[in-house]
DNA sequence: TATTATACTGTATATATATTCAGTATAATA
DNA sequence: TATTATACTGAATATATATACAGTATAATA
């Protein structure tokens, strides 16, 4: 949409719309734009209300009291690039599956879907050092991508037994898996699969580290 | 502050102000607030507010219209952090300084600009593995805050004769800077205020890795 | 047992607020 | 020249809204 000039003074007013909410949380009534601009009638405000709603700088709900939404301009222009999800944090326990109950998301955070490339599903709190080699320190949160297809030499997320571990993946044959540590202080996981169970939560897709 | 123990109805309530705060652009009345929930007297949505105030998860301006202010906890989660930003890639070429300039830039990816906690104004896509220990690997992007507020041990991206690089800062006198590798496969660099140029780009605030 | 917190209905009212109407004045546009 | 947009004052008013008051009921607490 475009959007007609504005004239300086109700860029004005559209400005001190902006702080009002900023500072208050709430959108100013016709009264407090008059305390804030100086006018001496509420219809000053009333009639720059509507010309930035003619322009569309603003939309006004009508009846409602502080009824004032500010347009976003670029809106638009995120809408497509910069869509944000919200994607939950779970924290890796030693023991239990990284579920998405409730109970096990430490919070939710807002991300681009394809912020990695490809998509995902939650963030996994990593605890312990076994991937130091391969740039993944305690307390990261990596991006995992719910599914079964994997390669050799993917990073994954599985659970063997109830414990959840962050490795390298290879299948050597049919009945065997081996995860492999990125950390010479750790050994090799191997697991037989016609006596141990194993369980593949997903695949490691990106990283994010908070400093 | 605390928050006292909320009750599942106070919350319910507490969520049905935040759902109306996203969908208008202001907060609810007390009887927008009936509506949403389902009573029948103006008085039930008043002392849920009252009450939510009390245990201080909003606060009420008094005698103003749809005066609710949501306190803190997830209000970034709305009004923050579901917002992105764009911020430019930027090359850690082996010689020149990280401007903004449009040849230097990558391209622009949309992220939230609390991401980190602290904010941000680029990334820089680190070469080399001279960060390795610290679990920054060759291709990592790191958010960096243009500063020069930086205290010893932080991380700091540093340009010197025209060569910028990512390393440990520490200072150990007035005249003398010493940028630390976290990898023993390079040396320190210590640089001589009085006869070299040492230029402070900013400051590590975070990672992010594209897998 | 009395008190307090929770969770409501229902009525009433002062006032906060949107909104219309009647003007004045200036500058730009058709 | 007439019209329209901008930029205001000032007054009036219907209604939107906060808020107090009077109740009812249940469960937890002291």
């Amino acid at each position: 949409m475009i959007m007609k000039d504005i004239t300086p003074q109700q860029n004005k007013v559209l400005n001190c719309i902006k702080v009002y909410i900023k500072e208050t949380g709430f959108p100013p009534t016709r009264s407090d734009i008059c305390k804030e601009m100086g006018f001496r009638s509420p219809n000053s405000a009333e009639t720059h209300l509507r010309a930035l709603e003619k322009k569309g700088f603003i939309s006004i709900a009508s009846g409602a009291s502080r009824g004032i939404l500010v347009i976003d301009e670029e809106k638009g222009f995120y809408e497509e690039t910069a869509k944000t999800d919200s994607y939950p944090i779970i924290g890796l326990v030693a023991a239990g599956s990284p579920t998405l109950a409730s109970e096990n998301i430490e919070k939710q955070v807002p991300c681009p879907p394809n912020f990695f490339g490809s998509s995902f599903d939650y963030f996994l709190r990593v605890k312990g050092l076994s991937m130091k080699d391969a740039g993944i320190m305690e307390d990261d949160l990596i991006a995992v991508q719910k599914t079964h297809d994997v390669k050799n030499g993917d990073i994954v997320v599985a659970r063997i037994d109830d414990e959840v571990t962050v490795k390298y993946f290879t299948k050597p044959s049919s009945d065997k898996i081996v995860l492999e540590p990125a950390n010479d202080d750790f050994s090799d996981i191997e697991v037989d699969l016609r006596s141990e169970e194993f369980f593949l939560e997903g695949k490691y897709i990106g990283l994010i580290r908070e400093n």
